[in-house]
Order: C-alpha cells, then structure tokens, then sequence
DNA sequence: CCAAAAGTGTTATGCTTACACCCATGC
DNA sequence: GCATGGGTGTAAGCATAACACTTTTGG
C-alpha cells in the first residue's frame, strides 16, 4: 500500500484540486426506504433530471462526505430526502461492479431502511438536487429503474422478506400503536402470502416484543385491542442468535 | 450529483496524477480467509512491515483497482496470498468509519473466504508487498491485530458460525473427501460447542448434500466411510430460502 | 338483525433432543 | 484381546400447521 494523502492542487486547477497516486473510485450510499401505505409495501424513488438516466427513477443517495461514515452519510441522506431522523436502518450489501454507473468507476453502499407509519405522516418528501421529484411506488409495480438499482432493490426485499420471516420486526413499519390484523397485514403484504390469523397471533404474541395499551381501535365493527411494541423490542429481536 | 470524470494531470505533478472535484475515500477489500488446520479453526494474516501498525499481524486484502470489480478484487488479492483460485467467496460487510485508518480515509469490503484442505495443501501462503510474513492463527488464540481487524474478524465468525448453524456448508473446509466424524469435528471447532453424534449424522445426511464414494479410510481402527458433495451441493444450500 | 372484522383452542404431524451400546480394525 | 474410533435407533418434548365458530360493534 503506498501513499494515501491528499495534495491540494495549485490554483490553475482548483476545479479538481483533490489528487492521488492512483485513481480512486467515487463512493456512494444508496438508500431503500420501505414504508407500508395504503395498505401497500411502497419504495421511495426520485426522478432523476440529468444525465444518465434522466426521467428515469431511482434509489435515493449521494456522495459519502470524506469525514462521515458510511451509516452517518445514509442517515443524512435520508433525512435530506424525507426530513425524519431515528429511522431504523441497516446495511445491505455493497455494489461496485466497474460498469454499473456510465459516468466511471461509483461504488455504493446500500442500505435498507423501515419507515414507521408516524415517521411518513411526519416526513416531507423532497427530491434532492439532482430530482425533479420523489414519491412513494408500491414495490410490486415499479417502474423502470436507473443504473443497476433493480437489483438492488430485488436484493432488498429478499432481505426484508427474510427479516420478517425469521424475526418480529414487521411493526418498524406500523404507526405506534397498532391491532394484530393490521400487523399480520403487513406480514402478508411482504411475504405475499397470506397467513394463518390464530398462528401468527400465537407466534408473534409468543415472541414477546409486544404489549396491550389497554386501548382499543373502533372502526365500524368490534373494536381491536391496540398493541404497541416495547422498548427492548428492537434489540431483543436483533439479538436472537440469528444474522446480522 | 456532479462530474466524475477523472482528470490527468501535467508531468509536474505526475506523483498524483488523478484529480478529482471532491475528495475520495480509498476503497480496499481485505478477507477473512478461513481454513481447518491441524484440527483447528485458522485464519490467514499477514505480519504489516510498514507503519501504521508496523509488526502487527492484520488481514490480506489491498486497494480495488479502478477497472475490476470487488469480488475480482478479493480474488485477486487471494490468489496473490495463497496461490489458489475458485474458493468459496462471499461479501461480508462494508467497514468505512473515517478513521478506521489513520492515513486517510479508507473504506473497505470484507470478504470472507473458505479453503478446503485441499486448497491449502495446494496453496502457497505468502506476504504481499507490504507484508514480512504469513501464517494461519488460530481463531481462539490471535495476536492483536491492526486497525479495525479484530472487529472485522469477530464479525467473520459470527457469520461463518451462523452459516454453519443454518446450512451444510462447513465440508468447504474439508478435503474433496472426508468422514463424518471429520465433518462433525469442523463444525464443533467452528460452533465451539459438542455435537451430539446421531444427531449431527441424520441431519447432515438428510440436507441430501453428500454422497458416499464407496471408499473407506482405514486409520487405525475401524475404517470409516468417505463421503463428498454432491456436484449442486453449495447451489442447494444457499438456495434454501435463507440468507443472504 | 345483519354485515364486518376481532377474537379464540385443539389436534396431528414433524422436527429436535437426549441417550447407550455394538462393530470393525490394528496392534 | 483390547484399545480406538465408527456406526446405529428409539422415545419424549416441542414447535408448527391446519382448521371453524363465537363475539362485538355500527348501521
């Protein structure tokens, strides 16, 4: 490994005056932001105005400044895009093939991350500098994407899928308080598949992440008891001896 | 997002001929090469000859080059330490805190990688440019490491146990044949915990990833049978709707 | 009283765990 | 013949999966 400093060129070139021995890669995060609306699993894509891929739609994400790290700049990224901090967020993979931006070498790291429903009702969705505009698409009907973020996006799910198959996680999505059929809504919708109601309320009672609030939501017919998840949920979950 | 472009610089400044608008981060892979040695789990550093770190053992890994992709990137840095090629490789995680590497700003791709002992019977193992020396280490008796290496590695376990808690992949560390109790000794070195015989048998043989070859080890006593993977064992294993 | 969603238990099946003895060989 | 590792089966407990009816409310 030789020298990795930085040498700031003279003024005649200040329009690139970062330089190194060897050529360097651009890095990027790029951001899968699920969220559950409209009784729908839904990704947020903003549309891109330049070049390449202009119109076309895409992940959310941006450089990763030289002095934050890799989560620090997903977390700014996403809270430029939707104005909402505290959100649950998670590495996924790295994708860095040399050809998959036109414009040279871009590494990106992406990672997935839940939106609560309060989190949406509180977000304010904006493209960034370089989007015409940003809106909510429901995963199962996307429209044609830019770069290779089709398959990232593919990859993600998968790993959404799998979380909820093998933990408790799904109410990262739901507003604070919630019923189980709303929760086993969510369920269903990810996995797509429908499910057992008796199954999944013993299942995800028995896991223990949840407790009654003592109130209940009326909608029209019987009243169901609303659920909120506890403090430890999140923790206790991840820590189940399963991976990551 | 702005220009990528790379600019050469005039043969003034030839030692750091690539400029760029923004600062960039170096990008490196490093891998967690796992290997089952003299009935323990090791793992391959190389001693650091230049500072930072100087005499200090860390993980093989160097700089992504600007046309390759990640996973060519971690096996060519394979290749170069040991010699052997086609080896089980899959991407761990991305480690890029700002200062995770006190000469700048280095983000790097995990890999982690396992050998067969047929491999590293093949192998030749060797430090790189910037190394003194390599050698496998035990993984329960290592010596401290350079930069964030022991957390990199603590995190390689963690996978590589889950992996052979969830699948049947630990034979990848065995030759192309092996006994069971061979195979039952990998994954108790691995989970660092005893494994019931019956058990382990009846649950590796019904995965329906090994076959017998008909030969038999004669060691002393009474011989035992030897099996080997099947031609679509790896494929079937990762297949089976787990992770990643 | 009817529509709509909430809520609730039992049984059968398969998987996981615990556990102890005989077998084949080399010396 | 004995020491050493190879090889085998069964029973109990636990988790999962399948399945249908009653309850509560609003209109």
């Amino acid at each position: 490994m030789s020298g990795n400093g930085v040498d700031r060129a003279p003024a005649s070139r200040r329009d690139k005056p970062y330089c190194y021995e060897h050529p360097r890669p651009a890095v990027t995060v790029d951001i899968i932001l699920f969220a559950f609306l409209q009784n729908a699993l839904q990704v947020l894509l903003i549309q891109r105005r330049n070049e390449p891929f202009a119109g076309r739609w895409a992940l959310p994400g941006g450089f990763v400044q030289i002095d934050e790290s890799l989560e620090a700049a997903a977390r700014r990224e996403l809270e430029e895009e939707t104005g909402v901090q505290d959100v649950y967020l998670e590495q996924l993979y790295t994708f860095g093939d040399p050809d998959r931006d036109p414009r040279g070498r871009v590494i990106t790291v992406a990672y997935f991350a839940l939106l609560s429903a309060d989190q949406v009702a509180r977000s304010r969705v904006r493209g960034g500098d370089d989007a015409q505009a940003a809106r909510w698409w429901n995963v199962y009907d996307l429209p044609p994407l830019a770069f290779d973020h089709d398959r990232i996006l593919a990859y993600a799910l998968r790993r959404l899928r799998w979380k909820l198959e093998w933990t408790g996680l799904g109410f990262l999505l739901l507003p604070r308080e919630f019923t189980l059929s709303e929760l086993q809504r969510v369920y269903e919708t990810v996995l797509n598949e429908p499910l057992d109601k008796r199954n999944f309320r013993r299942k995800i009672l028995a896991a223990g992440i949840l407790e009654e609030t003592g109130r209940y939501r009326g909608g029209g017919h019987r009243p169901a008891r609303l659920y909120r998840f506890t403090a430890k949920a999140v923790e206790l979950e991840q820590a189940r001896r399963r991976f990551p």
